[in-house]
DNA sequence: GTCTATAACTTGATAGAC
DNA sequence: GTCTATCAAGTTATAGAC
């Protein structure tokens, strides 16, 4: 079981910095030293183990993005916490840049463990609207699912114009940007 | 210079839906019926055909966005245009797609080409953001810079979770979002 | 589980004739 | 400007031994 986790560390941080498509399973063996055969043996495709890395980059960002959360007393805190820790954003979300290879919307199972990521993701949030909502600290007109949807696309979006124009700065004013429109709606302001 | 456009054309259809790094010159000259000759006449290597696509797009991605706000009267108005028009979102935005290849990223001209039609987006943004807290339309305590970011992010941002839930509803509901939050902060409201 | 050898195919061109 | 032939390297595996 050794070699399989040295094959999804290394695959994690390949698809994240040089994407899945453009990542040959070679560039996975050589970066976590384990030979062909062995490779083949944990793995036989190539969307096996792509699945099983956004399988696990979802589970680790919702992780994330609950440990951020975590301690804070409203709900809106815990929006804005979410919307700051956009943070290093020119590395590029470990589950948004799947979204635009088509290697990966070609495979079904993969196609799916991406879309279950995101579902779960903006399920979260749009608890968390609930709750902010429930706690006097955001307007009970905005629609939650709704809100919810905008945010994550918020810092998705962040995430593509950092890479495309070069500058993290482009990230932070988005965030930055929709944290104000979003206290532009709360209840004490 | 007919077969040249004939090139350019398809390259244009066929990263948008493909991605850069996953379509090859072959497929490019099976889908616009040029021979091979032809091709690398015109386009002596492939960073040379994605650096010409990705400045067709963004001219016509800034011509697009300019027709659908024309005519609409307040600077809000022209905000929601945008944020509405984002529309068919499950085919991605023609150079989001771009931004997160490896293979446009590694290119110097291609990556400078993309990083500035971004730029000039969000300053045609963030110059609407302005005439609309001059017009009276939006709340003068938001900054233009920041909410233009944010409104292109939001855009940017619904295409990727729309690709990677395979739903068009989970865009819709993000520029919904957005857009309401917007008018939280309209000094009508 | 891991190794080495092999293979069929694709990629991104280049060469030289017309 | 366009054509056909060619090519070295890389991709995604499979085969069979240890």
């Amino acid at each position: 079981m050794d070699n399989r986790r040295l094959i999804i560390d290394s695959a994690k941080k390949l698809f994240w910095h040089h994407g899945y498509s453009t990542t040959s399973p070679k560039q996975v063996m050589a970066d976590s030293g384990v030979g062909q055969g062995s490779f083949y043996h944990h793995f036989p495709t190539k969307p096996d183990l792509g699945q099983e890395v956004v399988r696990e980059n979802g589970r680790d960002l919702l992780a994330s993005v609950r440990a951020t959360m975590e301690g804070l007393p409203t709900g809106r805190e815990r929006l804005a916490a979410f919307l700051t820790s956009a943070g290093d954003a020119l590395g590029g979300c470990q589950i948004g840049g799947f979204a635009y290879d088509a290697g990966v919307l070609a495979e079904a199972g993969l196609r799916e463990a991406l879309g279950a990521a995101f579902t779960e993701l903006a399920d979260l949030l749009e608890n968390v609207v609930r709750e902010a909502q429930v706690d006097g600290s955001l307007s009970p007109k905005l629609d939650p699912a709704k809100t919810a949807a905008a945010l994550l696309a918020v810092v998705e979006g962040a995430f593509v114009v950092a890479r495309a124009t070069g500058r993290q700065s482009s990230a932070d004013n988005a965030t930055a940007g929709a944290l104000a429109m979003l206290d532009g709606n709360n209840v004490r302001s």
